[in-house]
DNA sequence: ATTATCTATAGATCTATAGATAATGC
DNA sequence: ATTATCTATAGATCTATAGATAATGC
């Protein structure tokens, strides 16, 4: 699986997914880290989990934070990527029958899935007060700009404007996914349950069967 | 407001609140754990912070993981002491008008407040994976306890039993103000929203005014 | 020449314990 | 005698760098 490249032979045998030796490291930096925590994982037991020297990571990250920096980027890129993609939508044409809120249907499905199915539920790591500083500006911005996201998709969903912004509450069910699935908790429908309550919560329950067919669609054409 | 007590006097005087040095030092641990994240917080730093020495908090905590079961232990004993009092009520007489999800909304409600306005946003440290370890069973225990009860409390409201379980949508809304605190956005409403959100998904969005109603009614009497 | 590994290590921590010291209360 | 602090330190880390070594590709 691994190519071996220049270089002198390692000590011991790749055992991790990833084409490459800094695919080992993430995998593996990525279960210590959901497993042990970030600070708590030495470089050390990162080199020894992928089966190289502590100092050869230095080869391939600049710092740890660079390691952690990449997984949290990985966790967001996809799901940002189609947000973008959605909202992008030109306005529905008047022959196509897309159920106000489908929109927002769609990126939580596609998000919450994400959360719930990835390899590591690195999601753990998204509140570690390490992870709020400039350090990471450009994961947080990113992970910001999703949430505006649904906050645009869910805005002025509701026919009853004074309730609390449904766009929001749904990034936070999606959100909540993490910690359900921290607590082995996740099913199969986890993860469509939580963006069928985000569309209740936009005053959509009425609706959530067309809704649901269109978002898949959407899905089905986006992904 | 430190009782001075026996023993050598300190370098520097305290300057934080709390009746004892052992409340110092607690307090400085949160705000530190909260911002600094726990595996990265020192005990060195936690001194310095109350104006001791190191080794000092050694009289107080036995290891630096004590210090964190403290404060995990604070952050829901109140809650678990109130949703235990609220679930223990007798059945409403037929004269009292007590709307079905009162109960519920009310046990929200006053989680959600005190996660809001608690000195420090400790629940940021709820899915560190260096908490889920046996080490702090006696925390994750109450907390499972909690969330039981809110599960509990939501049982059988909505007429459609086919839904999600409403009243863990509540535990999971109400327990996404940590993070809404961390970003800095929770208002004075938030967890009247959060609590409120939970009864829309508990198919009692109908009845909302009489169940805050009949909510602040119950934290009046119990709380 | 480039790439990827290694050995070795600098320098800075970190947690927890041992035992001295000073103040109070009995 | 008890309590709460202190000084000093053991012993175990930890991150990152310097520079050697081996393999490949040009």
């Amino acid at each position: 699986m691994t190519s071996a490249g220049p270089g002198r032979p390692r000590h011991q045998q790749p055992s991790r997914p990833g084409a490459t030796a800094r695919d080992e490291i993430l995998d593996a930096a990525a279960e210590l880290f959901t497993t042990q925590g970030f600070a708590s994982t030495s470089t050390r037991s990162i080199a020894d989990a992928v089966g190289i020297r502590q100092s050869s990571l230095y080869h391939h990250f600049k710092t740890k934070d660079d390691i952690l920096e990449d997984l949290l980027e990985g966790t967001v890129s996809g799901s940002l990527k189609f947000a973008r993609a959605v909202a992008a939508l030109p306005a529905d044409r008047p022959d196509t029958e897309s159920p106000a809120g489908s929109r927002l249907h769609a990126v939580a499905l596609y998000d919450g899935t994400q959360l719930c199915s990835a390899r590591w539920n690195l999601g753990v790591l998204y509140h570690l007060p390490e992870v709020r500083t400039t350090r990471f500006a450009r994961f947080l911005s990113h992970r910001q700009e999703l949430r505006r996201l649904y906050g645009e998709l869910g805005g002025g969903l509701s026919a009853t404007a004074a309730g609390p912004d449904g766009g929001d509450f749904t990034f936070r069910l999606v959100e909540s996914l993490i910690y359900l699935r921290a607590d082995g908790a996740v099913t199969a429908e986890s993860a469509l349950q939580a963006a069928d309550a985000g569309l209740i919560l936009c005053g959509r329950g009425d609706h959530l069967p067309a809704i649901r067919a269109a978002s898949q669609g959407l899905i089905n054409q986006l992904a």
